[in-house]
DNA sequence: CTAATACCCTACTAATTTACTAAGGATTTT
DNA sequence: AAAATCCTTAGTAAATTAGTAGGGTATTAG
């Protein structure tokens, strides 16, 4: 169980997919601009997401991308674990006999910690975050209908 | 809230310390040789650890570092804030007001989350990790005289 | 008192990871 | 067909982690 910025950056676009999941599919770029990450960094993230099932492309014109499955069976947990590599726990990997077979005990205190903490965040799922009453507030003022409007009238660049 | 090998390290040698407490202080030396980090990397922990007063360091022979706290004074959470320093969370440090108010929500969440998982493993201390049955079986077989004696003689070296 | 032990500190360097850029597809809707 | 958007690979700059080097300073044993 590892936790970066990384981790972090996966786990509130997945918050933003799961608030916005009945106005159909989030765009990357929308999360690019709305969070501040950079769209190819979030394209690798995502790729990640998708390959275990977390998220679903949605491709053409009005795409983006969905929650791979219902919200209270997403875990944070889940999301950490498809980005951030987990940390090589151990230089004994797996066999308890390093330095002969004495101290190699706090590897051992380490897992157990670490099973904790990973069935900790298991246990919280992306659905309890969309409950929060800041949320339903906020969500509700920023309608579907009016992000679509307020996209028909893009920032005007510098004139050619 | 961060979690890296660099916190990993830290938290296994402050285990190593609760466990051998009554032996007298611990010497960076025997972590680095049991544990295979460097010592100038453990130094440098231990200096963070040390600022925070979650260690004592004994100086001259015989000295060491030993718990600066009880055991069950000690979380988790204050070993890894020690040394892992906090990810900086947002980058609308604290006023709201990110990307016109809208979607900073998702810090707001993550926060909420950094939260519960700081609360969860300041729930943790050292203490539950001695009381562990692997542990006393093991640290029995290697008692303090024990590894005194076996110090006296320590491994040859090539001959000049 | 002296020498050994082991903490203490600063500065530098190598390796790894994170964050990002670039550039080109592949699909689907309009 | 053209536009939007996902998808993929390859590379790079910045940051962090991990480790080196080399010098202290305090304390104890002899």
């Amino acid at each position: 169980m590892k936790l970066s910025t990384k981790g972090r950056y996966a786990v509130t676009a997945m918050m933003d997919l799961a608030i916005h999941d009945r106005d159909g599919p989030v765009t990357l770029a929308d999360i690019s601009n709305c969070q501040g990450i950079s769209l190819s960094y979030l394209e690798q993230l995502f790729a990640k997401l998708r390959q275990t099932g977390l998220v679903e492309g949605v491709r053409g014109p009005g795409g983006g991308y969905r929650l791979g499955k219902p919200a209270n069976q997403i875990s944070v947990a889940d999301i950490v674990v498809a980005v951030d590599e987990s940390i090589d726990s151990t230089r004994c990997k797996g066999n308890l006999d390093c330095n002969k077979g004495e101290r190699c005990l706090t590897h051992h205190l380490w897992n157990d910690l670490s099973e904790r903490l990973y069935e900790f965040l298991d246990g919280i799922s992306l659905s309890e975050f969309i409950k929060d009453p800041e949320v339903r507030k906020i969500s509700r003022r920023m309608d579907s209908t009016a992000s679509r409007i307020a996209n028909m009238f893009p920032p005007v660049s510098k004139a050619s």
